[in-house]
DNA sequence: TCCTGCGCTAAACGACTGTTTAACATCCGT
DNA sequence: ACGGATGTTAAACAGTCGTTTAGCGCAGGA
């Protein structure tokens, strides 16, 4: 019967050097460059072949988003097992690369809306983690959750790091030093001094 | 002599369309939508005239955000005349369509360095204005710089209430009310208790 | 009336895009 | 050694794109 078109397995090495180059480019050149005769170009390969790992350009850049979020969700968990929890999420998500790749990606989402539910869908598990953790580390330090939701700080400190990441890529630094020393002081409140040098 | 290639004025109405068509395009479909033809399909228009109008393609981004770049400043000068200047900023930077764009010109930023000049250029104008006003209106109210620095201020409330704003617009509101509510905390105890109801 | 300049277009150049169809080469299990 | 699956390609279809060159039609001033 209907042959329904071959297609290249999920755990092949050539589908994640795909995934690799398209994942520079969009770094790089922004979402813009990630296209089906680019990424075979740059892998030496024919675009016949990317469509036989990816059945539409769309599924390219779904797949990437998975894989990125399976790879951040966990780092976050080890993030998430700090014993200075607001300073640890504060530097997990001060990642150029994990900050850049998320402005493209939001970008890319205007338009694809598969794109778009995925990296909601993604964030929505990452903020549920960060609310877990955080609503156990206030606890074991004896603050109020009423007075500081554990949901409000990761809004907060996510949003903040990662804008602060982003200007600071794109050589707008204006401010940053009174803001990192503001938020280090509230930081700081909740976390503690921090742990002494170990040389 | 060379009669160097004959070009539109700036202040010409066509002009203007072509820039609001482009900026809407921008909105509703990305950055990558907008390109010389489809900027001229749009407004029934030969794509000649865009390069009447426009050298090049990164011309016309260029003049897209100087328009948008001027308005935005014009508008945060009234912004800045308000009695309660942090929940001005705040409001300020939370309309939908300026974060819209922001997140647009920021990625597009990243393969045209151009424009990314000139969106730093703006940013740094807008902090400068923001740190002033706010500089004398913490002062006015006794408030000591050294705790919390105009600069830091500045920051902090534009990146937070841009995020919100972006994640509201793609769907993402989780901890979104925990967040304001705690923020709102925070301004009121510069800012005062709001305004009474004038009904 | 003629002329100049302005707003705009027609037509083409060369290059790029996503996608499909058919088929080639190679390796594996039988 | 043969048959089938696997990784990969060649070639084409039907679009899109940015840009340039030459020239049209029509206004206002001389």
């Amino acid at each position: 019967m209907s042959s329904p078109r071959r297609m290249g397995p999920e755990n092949s090495k050539t589908r994640f050097l795909l995934l690799d180059i398209a994942e520079r480019l969009m770094l790089e050149e922004g979402y813009a460059a990630v296209g089906i005769r680019r990424v075979a170009r740059e892998a030496d390969v024919t675009p016949a072949l990317i469509h036989y790992y990816f059945r539409t350009l769309d599924d390219l850049f779904l797949a990437l988003i998975r894989r990125r979020s399976e790879q951040e969700l966990e780092a976050q968990t080890r993030a998430l097992e700090s014993g200075r929890l607001l300073h640890s999420l504060w530097a997990y998500n001060s990642h150029p690369r994990g900050a850049a790749l998320n402005v493209e990606f939001i970008a890319l989402s205007n338009h694809r809306k598969a794109v778009r539910a995925e990296l909601v869908s993604y964030a929505e598990r990452a903020r549920e983690l960060q609310r877990e953790a955080l609503a156990n580390y206030l606890r074991a330090r004896g603050i109020d959750p009423e007075a500081i939701p554990p949901l409000a700080l990761t809004v907060l400190i996510s949003t903040v790091s990662r804008a602060l990441t982003m200007e600071d890529a794109m050589g707008l630094t204006v401010g940053h030093e009174e803001a990192l020393a503001l938020v280090e002081e509230y930081l700081q409140k909740i976390d503690g001094a921090p742990a002494p040098e170990t040389d």
